[in-house]
Parts: structure tokens; C-alpha cells; sequence
DNA sequence: CACCAGGCAAGTA
DNA sequence: TACTTGCATGGT
């Protein structure tokens, strides 16, 4: 029996591929582009995130040359719309750092390297924790990490399948020792869930009863009044 | 007007 | 170790 979990990820996901069709997340260009969205869009909304990222096009500065030779303020202004624009400045200018100090600032080396050295390497730079880091491995580097965000939890617990305090590994684990590792079907799968998550499965009190997904209670989150 | 968004780090006890 | 707070714009 390979396990019920198995069972009901892939029944999910059938259920939301059936319902909103494929979600052809993350149309980034490059590597780099889709990079820096994923430092751009932590606790953002992604609409905005283009904002930023097409003033960075617009003025031909979505290269790492190009951003390196912005100052923290020139960069902090192009990125404005994206919110939290300060810190984010310098997080982007830390993960610069970090491809210069370990891989000549070559984007081609960095994506040769082993899915674990990359993430380890991600999360030991300033303002990367775990889902910047597997959204850069899955996105920009195409290897087969699931992605976990905030929706993904509150879907998995208010359907019983985790508990509230389930951590992020806990949750990535779920995904990835029950599913084929196929980078493709991450991806789509965990914009299907971002997409459930937006149209039906906010917090309370404004959250309502799943439409797709019923097979499991579902408990309020307790931590929010 | 309030609330939220593909999080993360720093500060506090 | 376990909470709490700062970061900030733009859309509903």
C-alpha cells in the first residue's frame, strides 16, 4: 500500500489540474530573472514583483554585471514596487556576493553544481532561508525540490493530512518521499496549491469549506484571532 | 477603512 | 529555545 498520503497528493492534484488547468508559473527568461523573483516575491505579491523586475529590464540591469554595479539605493529604487525594497537591496546584493565567491559569478557553474551544495550554499546567504532557496533550486536550476509556503501548510493542516506545528521539512518531506521527483510536475503542482490556497483557502474567518478538496476535517488555524 | 501577499532575520525573554 | 517585531508597496 504505498501509503494513503501518496494516494491523496496525487488524487489532489488531479482534482486541481481537472478544476484550474495548468498554472505555466514562473515564465521567467533566465536563471537570473527567476532568481531574483524569488527574493523579491518573499511575503509579496507576485504582481508587484513584475513591477520590479520589468524596471530592471527596461533598463537593460537584469545581468549580473549590470547589478552589480548598481548601488544599494540605485537597486532599492529600481525594485520599489516590490515592497520591503531596502532589504531586499540587500539581499539581492548578497546573493551576487555569494555567486562571485563561490562560482566566479558564472551562472552556468552555479547550475552545474549538486542540488545539495546549491542549497546549502542558498541558505547560508543572508535573506535566503528554505523556500527562496528550493523556489531558486526548482525554478532556475530545475531540479526536483517541492517548494512549501504558507498555503501549502494551512491547505495540509485544515485537511488533516499534518499538524498545525508541522514544520517546513516535515511538510517538504510529505511532498517529496510520497511523489516522483520530476521538477515539472513540482512546479505545477505548487502553483495549483498557491492558486486553491488564493481563491478558497485564506485565513479565518474569512476562510470557506474547500469545494475541491473535502476529504479531511478541517480545524481553524488557532493562532489567528 | 482593514487586510493581505510564492518570507526572513533580528531582537527579546 | 520560543515568541515577537520590522520590513513596505500595491491591490481588493
Amino acid at each position: 500500500m504505498e501509503s494513503r498520503n501518496s494516494q491523496l497528493l496525487r488524487e489532489m492534484f488531479d482534482l486541481l489540474l481537472g478544476h484550474f488547468g495548468p498554472q505555466n508559473w514562473w515564465p521567467g527568461d533566465t536563471g537570473l530573472e527567476m532568481m531574483v523573483g524569488a527574493v523579491l516575491t518573499q511575503n509579496t505579491n507576485w504582481k508587484n514583483v513584475q513591477k520590479a523586475i520589468e524596471n530592471l529590464k527596461q533598463k537593460n540591469l537584469l545581468s549580473l554585471e549590470a547589478l552589480k554595479a548598481l548601488s544599494l539605493e540605485e537597486l532599492a529604487r529600481e525594485i520599489r514596487p516590490s515592497g520591503y525594497y531596502n532589504i531586499k537591496a540587500k539581499r539581492l546584493r548578497n546573493l551576487l556576493g555569494f555567486l562571485a565567491d563561490r562560482y566566479e559569478a558564472d551562472l552556468e557553474q552555479f547550475l552545474e553544481d549538486t542540488t545539495e551544495a546549491l542549497r546549502e550554499g542558498l541558505l547560508s546567504v543572508n535573506g535566503i532561508g528554505p523556500e527562496t532557496a528550493d523556489s531558486i533550486l526548482l525554478y532556475a536550476a530545475q531540479r526536483p525540490i517541492f517548494v512549501i509556503d504558507t498555503y501549502t501548510h494551512r491547505i495540509l493542516y485544515r485537511h488533516g493530512m499534518i499538524g498545525e506545528e508541522a514544520g517546513y521539512y516535515e511538510l517538504q518531506d510529505l511532498f517529496m518521499d510520497h511523489l516522483p521527483a520530476d521538477p515539472g510536475f513540482f512546479n505545477e503542482f505548487h502553483a495549483l496549491i498557491v492558486r486553491l490556497g488564493k481563491e478558497y483557502c485564506r485565513k479565518v474567518p474569512r476562510c470557506d469549506v474547500c469545494p475541491l478538496l473535502q476529504w479531511g476535517p478541517m480545524p481553524p488555524d488557532s493562532n489567528t484571532a
